[in-house]
DNA sequence: TCCATTTACCGACTGATAGTCGGTATTTAT
DNA sequence: ATAAATACCGACTATCAGTCGGTAAATGGA
């Protein structure tokens, strides 16, 4: 004898917690809706009745990850004070968390494919890409590094940090470790640094 | 009566080259086998005879535009003579060709997300990513910058040019311009000259 | 030159799966 | 209590990647 609100808010999060299991499991196209809706121990015809699509569903299960990744990163970072410090770590974080298993696929792989950039970039905003921005600015406010426009800038740091990720998540046979691209990255904020 | 050798070549050409426009123009998944076979004015049967699946059409298209892309970019870059010049060059050619219309398409959007990340840094390494560890090696040679580990670093870059391109593919509204960012990598290269 | 073999091509068919739709159960408003 | 609205059900449809038995054309040996 639930709500309406509490059925719906029960079902829908139990739509997206087997979503999460599975799209990070097989990833996306090798997810169906009949195993979600399974997984979920609801009939398909729920699942379309909360989410208008398959990429609707996957687009959910994108911003839960998104913001506990986040949560995690935010931890990490604020326990440095040098700015490009905690720049530094938040990106080691990163490379930890995305380098392999559910996280990956979802946020790295599929993410792009299945939202398009655009909308990729957009919720990536949303969560991440205020972090970049932010801390650069601080960095410059405190003449760490030299004043220039900060969002440009911030993208081509984003940017480098995600295919470093992508590297890092494909095993490091084929790319190199997570340690090497993080010293990488170390080394490319400190040439930013005003000598 | 032509020998079976021209027949193949040219039964398969017409259809990279229909697939190839029809890739670019609706994305991936939008295209069908059947809409290319009809582009090629062949059976699905003759596509299936030259392609195991749909994804390795689009291997044969990628190929071709990498291939296209290079060329290109060969050709501007060449024509700087300091390192790091010549790859701010060839980057600003890379965002004119990427930012917009069917070449961003399939190399940037597609093309890792079909491909998967292990075969795409495999093709992309035989064409173009080959193209900023030799740069960069020789920049260190000649003492330009510093010398340290390269493909970290490559990598790097590499990420910060693709997410650039796609910012500027995205419309100028949403990001900068191309110069904003050709003009914020040029400082990023210059950061790490030394000094 | 003729036949056998191999290779290129054809297109109706199959299986899988995203999405639909008419119907039922449960809650809410009057 | 009853009507309306909302949540959920699951058989059904449409679409499309990939298959398969068959035909046409080239090739190599006699």
């Amino acid at each position: 004898m639930a709500t309406q609100a509490e059925r719906r808010e029960k079902t829908r999060a139990s739509i997206v917690k087997a979503a999460r299991r599975i799209f990070g499991e097989r990833g996306f196209s090798a997810a169906t809706m009949d195993d979600i809706a399974a997984g979920a121990r609801v009939a398909k015809g729920a699942v379309y009745h909360h989410f208008a699509t398959k990429e609707a569903v996957f687009e959910a299960v994108f911003e839960q990850v998104s913001i506990d990744l986040v949560a995690d990163l935010d931890r990490i970072s604020r326990a440095e004070n040098d700015p490009l410090a905690a720049m530094a770590a938040g990106t080691q974080g990163y490379f930890a968390a995305c380098s392999k298993g559910p996280t990956g696929q979802i946020i790295l792989r599929d993410g792009p494919a299945v939202l398009g950039w655009e909308r990729w970039r957009e919720i990536d905003a949303k969560h991440f890409g205020g972090k970049f921005p932010r801390a650069l600015a601080a960095a410059m406010e405190a003449g760490v590094i030299a004043k220039q426009p900060i969002e440009p800038l911030a993208r081509l740091l984003l940017g480098a940090v995600t295919e470093a990720a992508v590297a890092v998540s494909a095993g490091p046979d084929i790319g190199k470790t997570g340690t090497d691209y993080a010293r990488a990255f170390r080394s490319l904020l400190d040439a930013l640094r005003v000598k």
